[in-house]
DNA sequence: AAGTTGACTTAAA
DNA sequence: ATTTAAGCCAACT
């Protein structure tokens, strides 16, 4: 029952890559989201790996608070020390055992892709 | 063409 | 809490 398409083109990766930059771009301050929340919005529900690569190795992924993506147990990414920094620096709680506390800071957007 | 690799997720043990 | 397993899917060997 899949209610969503299962391959991507080159034309829906390109639509895919802008909508994945332009939801990055409107987490507030000191609030986080995750890969998969990313993906169900933009309607790719099972690209969350996708989204990663996206941020990775998008050139542009930089100039977006990219900081404020983590996984779905709060964890930043491997290999990337200055994101908890980042992510301290605004008020962000951290628990004891290293994970951003989702409870207090996962961002539950709205109407992030319509615009009526 | 076939196998491996991840800024992933969920579930189970 | 940690580890394992399975599913996932575009990119890369």
């Amino acid at each position: 029952m899949k209610d969503y398409p299962d391959k991507m083109t080159a034309q829906e990766m390109r639509t895919f890559r802008r909508d994945v930059m332009n939801i990055v771009g409107q987490i507030p301050r000191g609030k986080v989201t995750t890969y998969g929340h990313i993906a169900a919005l933009t309607g790719w529900p099972s690209h969350a790996r996708m989204v990663g690569r996206t941020l990775h190795y998008t050139p542009g992924a930089e100039t977006l608070p990219c900081h404020r993506v983590v996984n779905s147990v709060g964890r930043t990414a491997p290999g990337w020390a200055e994101q908890r920094e980042r992510l301290l620096a605004e008020g962000v709680v951290f628990k004891p055992n290293g994970h951003v506390d989702m409870s207090r800071h996962l961002w539950e957007p709205t109407d992030v892709m319509s615009t009526p």
